[in-house]
Order: structure tokens, then sequence, then C-alpha cells
DNA sequence: GGTTAGGGTTCG
């Protein structure tokens, strides 16, 4: 059913009042009290829309009682006649054999009960009073809009009242004929930003294909910015209403036409389905999501065929090769009219320096000098033309991925250290060239998308203060993890190997130049600095992926295992044996729900939930469901549904959490843990975050949780020709494998990235000589080791950049 | 009710 729907533009999630009392339909007389009365049943006749007006409807139809599905006769049935822009609606989206509920009814003496035998009553439903809710029978199809009610009747609900949703039909891509208006879904193999057209408009290109093959280009005209797609990579899903169908040099293309609409939602499988959109009344519903997880699907089976992203981070950028760069603004200047120049970083390091662009400081937004050390990580970025006054808008701070950058390899004359000399040296600077070509072009990613949340990762375990770290090195868990304190970089501890230059344009500063040792020299040289090595990948551990993933506290800095569903299971079957009568907080409204989906054959069981005051009050009821008496896999089949489960268990002193070693919070398939040492947990009420949506760190705040971070960490063996080392890959793995540790803890497809990422850095078949030769940066640091010995140990700090020069040469 | 663009690197 197309119900996500928005009444009046408001957000989702709407509900049936609490203070409604369901009335049987053979109790309905003239005498009832309709005031808070609801009605419920099945439409087993629905009659055609009569247009009395302009905007003005009839519609009739029958409802029948429906929760006596054992009497086959005889079930009490009764007349509807639905008013004005809701008997449209209610045509629109209600078809016979769904249920509903309504409210706010009148009635009326029913003309046509001797012909009909049906009630002697009709209700009057107008669109001024009453509401329709369309209820679904199958509760997983929308399990997110259930919710509690005082009375311990389940609903599934979606108002229908003011409702614009009619069911689209989507018009698979090697169905297209020219000169028709359809709907369409696509995967994104090629797109433009939105450019300013010669027109009045801005304008968008992008070419899509589905499962058909068929590659589509789309030409989309739209004055305002925010209207275009928000299309972020190749392989993102768009989904287009009203789009023209035309041919152009004998190919099919299409063209937004009137009332076109567009959305887009990653192509990533993440485990929720989130519309990127800025319209506030996007229609989207199960269908919806169905097509776009079906979709996802089939991108991953088509992950070699479709030439999906071409994002690269600093560490593995090649001189003279094209590049999109996802990364953070920390400033920017104008160089010139054309030109401006932006300094950016992604929390790795590229192995060449940066040319040094000469701009007056007093036109510099954001800081005009870094720290030597922080100063190697950034990358100088030269814009032009169209994209210099694009970047006139950005503001330092700012997530950014930047498209079809090439990095300019520059050589210039400086003096070498003792001055006398000058001498080549080899800088690199980025340009982004004017122009749309290749999709070139600079987009802000929002702060909640995937991309910029590893981004954030990266950087701030860059800049995280090491002594925060390494005061707890000694925990007895962390040593468990291949004995070894994983150590973070920061500014005191880089302290890099270099060949040092005085660039002749900058104040005497030294500019920072890794030098590339072998793995032998790296062992004699010195701990606590950074080297650029050139090695082959000899073996990894752990070959199980999920051992990989732990959990990071970062206020005690202890990793932590992930526990198994035994353990967990177990958690929650004692939370529910001990579990005791206890008297509710006052802030807690209490009641119950059905389980959607029971498995074949075992009967629905209502479990008991507590929900917020205050977010009922805000039309938030679903947001956040405490849970109690549970086992595990119900709380899981519940959590698809629902945005935030926190299972709970009464105590005499009240509500608690459980346990931490089991999850305190499920959304979807995600679960998220707390740290057992560093939390005080008390189940309380969330103060009022306005509009804010509900995320995992705002729900750990409230309740006293310190949130658990998913990490990846593995060790690897390195070889090249002089010797082989032990390294850990650990803060810098999501950059490393391209993927977030949350999306390998619940994505299938993320953890394939994993394994095919390591098996062609070090396939299982095959010699050690046909592996690739990465380019590498490694910090050295010292760490106390099993026995109390302080040793030195490895962590690679950049993403694998291969080199192909070096793919055949045997170690 | 549909002009604009209709992908295909590189001055800096």
């Amino acid at each position: 059913m197309p119900f996500h729907a928005l009444v009046d533009g408001a957000s989702p999630g709407v509900q049936v009042p609490l203070h409604l009392t369901r009335i049987p339909i053979n109790l309905i007389s003239t005498s009832s009290d309709l005031a808070n009365a609801l009605v419920k049943g099945k439409v087993v006749r629905k009659g055609p829309l009569v247009s009395v007006a302009p905007n003005d409807f009839i519609l009739k139809a029958v409802i029948q009682e429906d929760s006596q599905p054992h009497i086959s006769t005889q079930i009490p049935a009764i007349n509807i006649v639905v008013f004005g822009e809701l008997a449209r609606d209610f045509s629109q989206c209600v078809s016979p054999g769904d249920v509903v509920m309504a409210s706010g009814f009148t009635v009326s003496k029913s003309p046509t009960a001797s012909k009909d035998k049906l009630h002697h009553f009709n209700l009057l439903l107008s669109e001024k009073d009453a509401n329709i809710y369309c209820f679904c029978q199958n509760p997983s199809i929308y399990p997110r809009s259930a919710v509690a009610r005082k009375d311990s009747c389940t609903v599934s609900a979606q108002i229908v009242n003011r409702t614009k949703a009619p069911r689209y039909t989507y018009t698979p891509l090697g169905d297209l004929k020219a000169g028709s208006v359809v709907n369409v879904y696509g995967v994104v193999v090629f797109f433009k930003q939105p450019f300013k057209s010669h027109g009045t408009d801005f304008c968008s290109s992008l070419k899509i294909t589905d499962k058909s093959n068929h590659s589509i280009g789309c030409t989309i005209f739209c004055e305002k910015l925010e209207e275009h797609p928000k299309i972020f990579q190749n392989g993102d899903i768009v989904r287009m209403h009203r789009v023209k169908v035309q041919l152009f040099n004998n190919t099919i293309t299409l063209v937004n036409t009137f009332g076109f609409s567009v959305v887009t939602f990653d192509g990533k499988p993440s485990g929720s389905v989130e519309p990127r959109t800025s319209s506030r009344t996007v229609h989207f519903d199960e269908e919806d999501r169905r097509r776009v997880e079906e979709l996802q699907t089939w991108i991953s089976s088509q992950n070699i065929l479709l030439p999906l992203t071409n994002s690269v981070s600093l560490s593995a950028v090649q001189p003279k090769a094209y590049f999109d760069l996802t990364c953070q603004l920390l400033a920017k200047a104008p160089v010139d009219s054309t030109c401006s120049l932006l300094r950016v970083w992604d929390g790795t390091r590229c192995p060449n320096t940066f040319l040094k662009v000469d701009v007056d400081p007093n036109d510099v937004e954001g800081p005009t000098t870094f720290s030597r050390e922080k100063e190697s990580f950034i990358a100088n970025v030269l814009v032009y033309d169209n994209h210099s006054e694009f970047a006139k808008q950005l503001k330092p701070g700012a997530f950014l991925r930047i498209y079809n950058l090439r990095a300019i390899p520059v050589t210039s004359k400086e003096c070498s250290v003792t001055g006398s000399q000058s001498e080549e040296v080899e800088h690199i600077v980025f340009h982004l060239h004017g122009g749309t070509s290749y999709g070139r072009g600079i987009r802000v990613l929002p702060e909640n998308s995937p991309d910029v949340q590893m981004l954030k990762r990266a950087i701030a375990f860059l800049t995280e203060d090491v002594g925060n770290c390494a005061s707890e090195l000694n925990d007895s868990e962390l040593l468990e993890v291949w004995s070894t304190p994983p150590e973070s970089l920061d500014d005191e501890a880089v302290e890099c190997s270099t060949s040092k230059k005085c660039s002749s344009t900058a104040e005497g500063s030294c500019r920072l130049q890794l030098q590339r040792v072998t793995l032998s020299e790296l062992k004699q040289s010195p701990p606590g600095q950074a080297y650029h090595v050139r090695a082959q990948l000899r073996s990894y551990e752990p070959s199980k992926l999920h051992q990989a993933l732990k959990l990071f506290c970062s206020k005690c800095s202890s990793i932590q295992e992930i526990p198994d569903d035994e353990r967990v299971a177990s958690i929650f079957s004692e939370a529910c044996k001990n579990s005791e009568d206890c008297s509710l907080p006052p802030w807690a409204l209490s009641g119950s729900i059905k389980l959607p989906l029971p498995p074949s054959g075992a009967p629905q069981r209502t479990l008991r939930v507590h929900l917020s005051t205050q977010l009922k009050a805000e039309g938030k009821a679903n947001e956040l469901l405490f849970i109690t008496g549970t086992t595990l896999e119900e709380t899981c089949r519940l959590a698809t549904g629902y945005k935030n489960i926190v299972p709970v268990t009464s105590s005499k002193s009240g509500l608690v959490l459980m346990d931490l070693s089991a999850p305190f919070l499920f959304r979807g398939p995600r679960r998220f843990y707390g740290c057992k040492q560093c939390s005080e947990a008390t189940v309380r009420e969330l103060p009022s975050r306005g509009d804010k949506l509900l995320d995992e760190k705002i729900i750990a705040e409230a309740l006293g949780v310190q949130l658990l971070q998913f990490v990846l960490l593995m060790k690897l063996q390195l070889q090249d020709a002089t010797d082989t080392l032990d390294v850990f890959l650990w803060k810098h793995a999501e950059v490393f494998l391209g993927v977030s540790a949350e999306d390998v803890a619940i994505s299938q497809r993320a953890q394939n990235c994993v394994h095919e990422t390591l098996e062609s850095l070090c396939p299982t078949e095959g010699t050690l000589g046909l592996r690739p030769w990465l380019d590498l940066t490694l910090m050295s640091y010292r760490g106390e080791g099993e026995e109390g010995q302080m040793q030195t140990y490895y962590q690679i700090c950049s993403s694998p950049s291969q080199d192909p020069d070096l793919q055949s040469q045997d170690a």
C-alpha cells in the first residue's frame, strides 16, 4: 500500500490517537457516543469516485467487521460514505480487502438497509472531521507504523486523510517508448553536478541503467538546485517521477517534465534505505524499499561490470591520474579572478609533497598556517573557473567530494639544506579544471552520509590525543588482542623521517618528504616515526573476517570482542527470568504490541513496551521503544520494523538496562553496544531534541551509555627483498579496506568487499611473485609487549597504493 | 507547459 504518507508535509510516523476507543460495528447507532469512537473493518466493496464539483467527491464503500474470521455468516457490515478530498484519497489508496479504521464520523439512517441487508445506519466521513487510517493485515509490511495502544490493541496505521499518494508504476529502461511520460528507477553510471544552463535553469546530466542493461541518458532542468538529484557517486540509485521519453540522435533520452520529482538512494546496502531528497512530501513505501533493495543487490552482483567509483584517498593518489577525493575543507583562498585554492585533508598522507601556493594571508578563510605535522596531511587543490565561483560558497569544515581532480606533478628548483646548490624537486598539486567534462565538480556531502562518517573517523584517529590512549595501554583485554597496544598518530608522535629540503618560496621552513626505506632498514630505524615502504602482503590474520571486527571504547581505549549471539541470547533469557514487577517512571507510557511475522505455526506474541510521553506528544512515539520480556530473536525481529528498540528489564527499583554485554540498542540490522567500564546506564526519558533525528549517539548519551565504536583490527605480514615485518592495520583499516566497520558488521556485501581486497593483495592461489607491490606509509611506535617489556610496533596509516611498475617483479 | 543540453579531460 502506498501509504508512507505525510500530512500537510509533516514528518511520517502518524499514529492512531490513543484516546480513541474501538466500537464494534453492530453497536453503532445514533445514540452511541461517537466523539471518541474508532471503527475498524475490512473493505469488502468500493464504489467509484463520483465528482460532484471541482475537488469535491463522494465515494461509497462497505466495510465489514474483521475480528471474527471463524464466523462465516452474519458478519456485521456497514455502508460508509466518504466526502470531499478524503473520498479521492480513499479512492486512490484503498483497495478491497484492505482493513481501514475511521474516526470522527457521524451516522445516518441507511436508505438501502432493506435492500442490501447491511447495517441500518451509514457512516458519514467528511473531509473536515473524519480520519481514515489504513490498517495493514500483515503487520510486517508496515511494522514501522505500528503503535502501542493503551487497550493493548495493535494497529498498523497510516493516515489517509489528505494524503496525496497515488500508486506509481515504473517502466523498465528497456521498455521506454518515445513520446510517453514515465516513472523510472535506475542505477547511476555517469553524472554531472547541476550546472547553470544558458536558459533559466540549472541542468543535471546523468546516465542510468537497470537490469535491462540499457544505459539511458537523462537531462534534468530545474531552477532550484535542491530539486536536482542528490547524486554522490556512481552506483547511487535514482527514482524519477514524470520524465518524458525523447529521441535525440536516434537514442532514447529522458527529460524531466511537469510534476517531475526525484529521489536518490545509496547503492550500497547499509541496512536502512534512506531517501535523499529535500522534498518534504516524498512518497516512499514498502514497494519502493523493495525496489531499492533489489537494485542494491543487483549492483553488488554487477560490481565488476559497472565502473563504479573513482574515489581515492590522499595516500593512494598517483601523479597525473584523475580521481575523486572525499575530504574536509580546512581553509580556502582566492588565487586570482579565475582560480581558488582549497586546502583539504582526508586523514591519510599523500606520499608526494604539495606545491606551496602563495596567497595573501588576508584573503584566507580558515587558518592561515598549520603545525608542521598537520601540514604534511593537507593537500593543495586549485579549482578553476566555474568551480572557483562555486568555491566562494564553501565554508571551512565542510565535507566535500571533488570529482575528477587531477594530480599534476610540478618540478621546481629548490635550495638544498646547505643552501649552496639548487636541485630539482618534484612537487604535486591537484587541479580541478574548468568545465564539467567527466563530471568535474564539487559537492558538499551531508554530515550523515556514510562516507563522511568514515572520513570523520579517519581524521579523528589522526588528531586524537595519544596520551589518552597510552595511559590505558596495559589493559589486559587490550593485550589479549595480539598482545599489542594499537597506537595513534598525533602531533607529538609523528616525527617524520625526512630528507629535509628548504623550499625557496617558504620562509626557510622545512617540508616533509617521506623517505622510502626497505623493511630491513625500517627495523633498524628509530621508533616514533612515519616511514614509506614498498612491500608485498605475505599473509594476514585473522583469516575469518568476523574476528577482525571489534568494539572500541574511545574513553578508556579498550578494544572489546563482539559478544556472540549465544551469549547475548542468554543475557536476554536471564533478564526475562529475573524480571520483577515495578512501578513505571512518570514519563513512561505503557502498552503492548504484537510481534511481526511470527514463525510459521507459532502463536503471535504480544510484547510489553514502554514509550516516552514526550516523544509521543511530539508525534514521534515510534522513534524509541523500550521493550521487556523478549528473547534476542524476537528483539531482532521487532527491530526490523522500528527505528530504535532498547531492551530493558524491570527490577524493584524500576526499569533498568540489561547487562551491557548485550547490545543496548537495536535498529534494523544494526546493534549498538556500550562500554561496561565507562557507562553509568540509567533508563530515563530523552531530553527533547526538537526536529533532530534520534540516533545512537543521542540515545547513548541520554541513557548514560558510553557508546562503543565498531573497528577493524588485523595483523598483516609484509615482505620485501630484505625482510618481513608484522604490522597492524587498525586506525586506518577503514580507509585501507574501503569499507566502514559498521557496514562490515551487518552487510554481506561489505564483508565480500574486504575479502576481495585482501584476496587481490594476497591471493590464496599463486606465488608471492605475482602479488601486487604496495606503497605504504607505516608508523612505528613503542608499546608494552606480552611479557611487559617495551617493544616496537608498526601500524599502517595509508590505503594500499599499488605500484603498477612492480607488479611482476619477484621478491 | 518545457529554452536550457544532448557526458568524453588537460591554459592555469
